[in-house]
This record gives structure tokens, sequence and C-alpha cells, in this order.
DNA sequence: AGCACGCCGACT
DNA sequence: GTCGGCGTGCTC
């Protein structure tokens, strides 16, 4: 008889998707004894190594010429499978973006390496005789002990100023034992019940609203509509409560969790507990548990960035998206996605509510509300009979500064008053370091970036000079580089640093607080500081947009933009808009707790319809001309628009490739291409930059007209990257 | 010769 | 994304 192998049957055949740069799953055999279903995790071995992956078929026709490749799935993972719903997302969101299915799974999967059980930690507590030797390292621990309490030993050592060493001594001599503690949970479970609000008539009217959407569940989209200071997030809580009774987990999505310090103590006074965190700076075991909790329900509410949207819930019942217009919900390198609109998507595919909150609406999402696809619940007034700050322009042109300065008198007295009356000022400007520019007064040169195609701004603080594109830095040279001429040097305009000092002459003797960035020494500093303002511990703030978000100062009454203007030049399509939200937040900052706030807009172009509507406090002046013009222009949202990315490290290379893209377009009657044309930023980080854009009609799939695109032009080669952003927010 | 670095293709 | 292979060009 010949011998025969058994034919390689569909039924013990499944493709993994792996989270690597593939947009195509991977088949693999699977071994007699493991029973594998889509969704659940494996261990693969791909090249030299062994990721873990996901079932996305088990009904898999084998290609010819495949089965001498295929590997064997090496091992099962003790994990709930990827619900069906996630997979869809993950799905989507490739198809959406042109990213490799692979990149958006390596998102679901950002687990770390640490999955297992959790770490029990080792405890410590009194148990035997005082050493012979004793320190006064050993005297503070057993102090801390006294009374046979158990503790923590990193703890411990922490608490009595001494390495674990000490500690680990003391354990030698039989002084101390140990003994394992069970690890705290990464969360316990919120009481929906733990605080009942006061609730106004309105906020009553639309928390029944959404608490209703939430405990009968299915897909639905909210707009929650109210000015800072209208409780919206009081609302929204009561959605998370209606949930809670009905058991399911919520996902709260914020723009920065670093900021979000107020947040979570509001949320701890109403249910009792802290949220579980999701977010970048995460420790690998805690991402691990989080992760885990998550997909065991352990956690019913989570707090998070962006990613928190990959997470595996295994009850996910409503969607909250915070301050939905902020531009930190675009992530803009490697699978580039809004969170908010994958928020609603997730939202659809869960078949769970979703709610946006903002006081100042994406024009998208006005649009959405304005034609009744979402609905809209308003919160009219300010909370507790606050009132919204009354706003002037201070014309630059004709009550300016003197030269060199950059607070206008006006302004200046204003501060003075405040600060006379033990209130606080904010002066804000989105501008990092002491000067955007520096120019040599004897022949003119700009000291800009070797690398990029931008001017180097002086941080004194640092003593440095540093482009704010490539991290390039350099002393501030004694003499100009150009002419050798010495002390020409000038820094010309205004950042932070330099409004610190002139701050200091108007203002003697009151405390200075400057909040950017790159001056920001970690997370907690910051919590810590801006908890401090909250406390009155400083009598002025100068901020970039740091400052802008999220964050109430009762003692805040005057705020003061430095350059309303920076923003609105540029021929950015979003610039109004931009402008708009961020000015009416930073606006938004003064007295909210007591007396009437005060905000001042310096600005040459006081009858801007920007700055006229801010002024006016008419929010839908705003949107009525913004929503005309992109209407009359068929940008988003009646239009869609791509940008696609060429950087090479030669001019002509990048500029080439451009052009060759540009003619491989698909002939379309509906699509428009812009370009190539050298991107706002020529130059960044030695890359020479062009930019396409695609724009087409809002009934229209823009992804797959640009994967047909791409598909038949030429791939990009060498040192040329071709970067593909749908929906770009940023148009530099 | 030895090796650092960049580029390229494969990864089931 | 990550790895190995391979070519180029530079140093010990």
């Amino acid at each position: 008889m010949p011998h025969r192998t058994a034919p390689v049957s569909a039924t013990n055949v499944v493709d993994v998707l792996v989270p690597v740069a593939l947009d195509h799953p991977y088949s693999y055999r699977v071994p007699g004894h493991l029973r594998l279903e889509p969704g659940d995790l494996v261990s693969v071995p791909l090249g030299p190594r062994a990721v873990t992956g996901v079932i996305w078929a088990d009904q898999v026709e084998v290609r010819a010429g495949l089965h001498n490749r295929m590997r064997d799935v090496a091992e099962k993972l003790d994990f709930p499978p990827l619900k069906l719903e996630l997979r869809k997302f993950v799905d989507w969101v490739a198809a959406y973006t042109l990213a490799p299915r692979g990149m958006v799974l390596r998102m679901a999967l950002r687990m770390g390496e640490h999955l297992g059980p959790a770490r029990e930690t080792v405890g410590v507590r009194l148990a035997g005789p005082v050493p012979q030797r004793m320190t006064p390292g050993r005297s503070r621990v057993m102090e801390l002990l006294a009374g046979g309490l158990t503790r923590g030993k990193n703890e411990l050592a922490q608490a009595a100023g001494v390495s674990v060493s000490v500690v680990d001594g003391l354990v030698d001599h039989g002084t101390l034992e140990t003994l394992s503690i069970a690890p705290e949970p990464v969360a316990r479970r919120p009481d929906p019940d733990f605080m009942r609000p006061d609730l106004t008539a309105a906020q009553q009217d639309a928390a029944a609203a959404l608490g209703a959407d939430a405990a009968k569940g299915g897909f639905s989209v909210t707009l929650l509509d109210g000015v800072t200071g209208s409780g919206k997030t009081q609302v929204y809580f009561e959605a998370v409560a209606a949930l809670l009774r009905r058991r399911g987990q919520a996902l709260v999505l914020v723009p920065e969790i670093a900021l979000t310090a107020q947040f979570l103590d509001r949320f701890t006074q109403r249910f009792g507990v802290r949220p579980a965190e999701w977010h970048s700076s995460l420790t690998a075991r805690r991402r691990a548990r989080t992760w885990s909790a998550v997909a065991g329900g352990e956690i019913s509410v989570i707090v998070g960035a962006r990613s928190a949207l990959f997470l595996p819930y295994c009850d996910l019942g409503l969607i909250v998206v915070d301050e939905e217009h902020d531009p930190a919900y675009k992530q803009e390198e490697g699978v580039r996605y809004h969170a908010r609109d994958m928020a609603v998507v997730r939202g659809r595919e869960a078949d769970v509510p979703v709610v946006l909150v903002t006081a100042t609406p994406a024009v998208e999402t006005e649009v959405n509300a304005r034609r009744g696809r979402y609905r809209r619940l308003r919160l009219p007034e300010r909370f507790g009979g606050q009132h919204l700050p009354a706003i002037e322009a201070i014309d630059l042109r004709t009550e300016g500064p003197p030269r060199g300065r950059f607070i206008a008198p006006r302004l200046a007295e204003a501060v003075k008053t405040a600060l006379e009356q033990n209130k606080q000022a904010l002066l804000f400007l989105n501008r990092r370091g002491y000067a955007p520019l520096t120019l040599c007064r004897s022949c003119g040169f700009r000291l800009g970036c070797p690398n990029c195609d931008a001017w180097l701004v002086e941080h004194r603080f640092r003593r440095r000079l540093v482009c704010h594109h490539c991290g390039f830095s350099m002393p501030v040279p004694p003499q100009c580089p150009q002419c050798g001429a010495s002390d020409s040097l000038v820094a010309v305009g205004p950042g932070v640093e330099r409004l610190e000092q002139e701050a200091s002459e108007l203002f003697p003797g009151s405390r200075i607080l400057v909040l950017s960035s790159d001056l920001v020494e970690s997370v907690e500093r910051l919590r810590e500081e801006l908890d401090e303002v909250s406390h009155g511990r400083f009598d002025v703030i100068i901020g970039t947009q740091l400052i802008a978000k999220g964050h109430h100062f009762p003692m805040l009454n005057l705020v003061g933009v430095v350059d309303a203007d920076l923003g609105l030049a540029n021929g950015d399509p979003r610039a109004a808009e931009r402008t708009f939200q961020l000015l009416h937040q930073v606006v938004g900052r003064a007295g909210r707790e007591e007396g009437l706030g005060v905000g001042y807009l310096q600005t040459h172009q006081p009858e801007h319809p920007v700055i006229r509507a801010l002024i006016a406090g008419d929010r839908d002046a705003f949107y009525e001309r913004e929503i005309e013009l992109r209407e009359k222009t068929q940008y988003p949202p009646f239009g869609r628009l791509a940008s696609l990315v060429i950087s090479a490290n030669e001019r002509a290379t990048a500029e080439s490739y451009a052009r060759r893209l540009a003619t491989a377009a698909p002939r379309s009657q509906e699509t428009r291409i812009l370009g190539p044309a050298e991107a706002p930023l020529a130059v960044v980080r030695g890359r020479h930059r062009f930019r396409l854009l695609v724009r087409s009609p809002r009934a229209f799939d823009l992804s797959a007209y640009l994967r047909e695109w791409l598909a038949s032009a030429a791939k990009p080669r060498g040192n040329v990257k071709l970067e593909v952003d749908v929906d770009p927010q940023s148009f530099l």
C-alpha cells in the first residue's frame, strides 16, 4: 500500500492576524490537541520569533503552494477571545485609515509582556527578637511596624527612608518575617449611589435622557452641549451610574489623561472609588493587569486616552468622549485615527450609546447635530448662578504695548486690579520658550534649524536655542554666525518665558508661575502645581495651551490672551475653528466660582469673525459662518479630505516621486487632487516634504479610492516615505 | 579583516 | 514592526 498523508483539511488550519505591518492574516496549522475559535489569542512562530496573534478566521481555504510553508500554532493563550465587535472594529479602522490591519490589532494587544497572574507583593511584620546591632535605619523600620502591622516591603523601606536591604537584613536576622500580600485590585467597583448630586432642572433632564439610553442600550450618538461650568461632567456621570446599576462597562475618553487630576477627584466623590486609568505611561505590569481586568469584567469604568478604544471590553455599555473637539484626539503618527470618530464607530459595532461632550463642538459634530444625525442635549446656564466672563478686545494697532513689550497697558491695569482684589490672573500665550525668533541686528541673519525649515526658539531658562520640530538645540552663540558681530543678536517676539520677565517688572511682588510642556518635570509635579494654583499659591499664571484644559481655578477671574491672532493667520482650513475653541476654553477659565470674570483678547484684527464671536459671546454666529464657508468650499464635513505626505532626504527625490504618484491617480469625476506642493513645513528632521491633498464629496469612499491608487502606483523606494492621512487635522 | 550602518525583503 | 542578509565604506 502506498503511504498517504492525510490531506490538510480546512478545519485544522486557521488564519491568524499578527501584530506586525501586514494587512492580511497568515495561515497556521492547528495541532490536534488544540480547539481554536475566532478571537482566540495564540502564540505563533513568525520568522525567527514567537508573537501573540489572534485567530481571525477558522474556515480557511489554503492557497496552493502555501502547504509547505505553513507552521503550527504554538499554543493557545489563556485569555477570553477578542469579541467579534472588536475584530470588526479593527478591520474597520484599518480599512478607513489605510493602516495595515496588523498594526491596528497591535493597538488592541498593547498589554505588554507581563501577562500572567498578578504579582503578589512581599509584606513583612515583626516576628522575632531585636537585632544585636541597632542602627537608626533599623529602628525607624521597627517603629513603623510597632503593634504587629504588616506592610509592603518596598513601601515600608520608602516610608522609613532606608533601602530595601535594611529590611532584608532584619528578615535575615529573624527580627522580621515575610509573608505575601494579595495584590490590590486594579480598581474597585464604583458605587452608582455613593453620592447623589444636586442637579439643576436642565441637568436633570439631560441626565435622565442619557441615563435612559445607557440603561436601554443600543447605538445612539448624543451631543452633550454646554458652556464651561454648566455641569456636563455631573450629567454624564449619571449616565455612567445608570449603566452601572444595570451592569456593563463604561469608557470615558479624555484628551490628556495627565491633566485629569480634578476629573479623577470628582469621579471619586461621585462613585466612592477612583476609576481605572488607561494611558501610555502605565507601567508594563499595570497595563497588563488593566487589560486583563477589562477583558474579565472586573473593571466597570475606565478613563483613558484614545488608545482605550481598543481595549477588549467584555461588556461595553457606554462611551463618553469628553472635550470631543480637542485636537489631541487625533493620533498623528502610525495608525492615524481620530478617536472621536472611531468612538462613534466602536459604539456602532458594540451597539452602545456614545456621548460627545463639549462647550465648543467640532464643526463636524455641530453639523451632525444640526442635521439630526446626533441628538443634542443642551445645558444652558452656568451651574450655581455663575456668569460667563465678559470679554473685550484690546486693539494692538491703537493701544498696544510699547516696543519690545507684549502686555498692553489696559491688560496690565486689569491684572493689577485683580491682584489688588486678591484674585488670580492668567496670561495665555501659546508659545513656549523666551522668543520665537533670534536675529542679528547688524546683518539681519535669522537663526534657523539646520535640519528643519523653522526658526530656532530661544529658551532662556535652559540658555539654548531649540528647534521645536526636531529637538536640535545649541547654546546661544556669542557672535552672529553670519557676520561675526558681537552683541548683535536680539530676541524677536514673545514666548511665555519672556512674558514672565515682563510680568515680574509690571507686577512686582506677585507670585508668578510659568507652565508649558517643556518646563513640566513630571505628571505628578504638574498635578501638584495645578493644585497649588487652585489653592491660591500663585497670583499670576503664565501658560501655553497646557493650562487651557480641564482645570478649575476658583480664584481666577482675569484671563488675558496675549496674542489672539496666533493661529488665525496661516492657510489651515481648521485655523478659525481651532482658535475659536481654544480661546473660548481659555477665557472660560475666568470667574467660574465667584464674581464676574473678565477676558481680554489682544489682537490686531478685532473685526475678525472669530474674535467678534468670542467678544459677543455669540457661539452660533461663529458656527453659522464657518459652516457656510465649509459648505461653499466643500471642505469637511461637506466633503472628504486626505493628505499624502511624501518625504525624502533629497528635495528632488521627494518631488519626483510625488509627481509620479499624482500621475498614477485613478481618473475620477468625483475627486480633485491638489498638488503636489511643498508641504508648509518643507523640511523636517533633514527630510524634504511634498504634499498631495485629495478632496471628494462626502458620499464617496475615499479610503477605497486611495487604496486603489496606491496599489497601482509605484511603491516608494529608497529613503522615500509616503504617509497617508485620511481626515487630516493638522495641515503642517 | 572587521564591523557599523542603511537598505531591502520576508515574515504563513 | 522586526529580523536577517547583504552591500558600502570606514577604522583598527
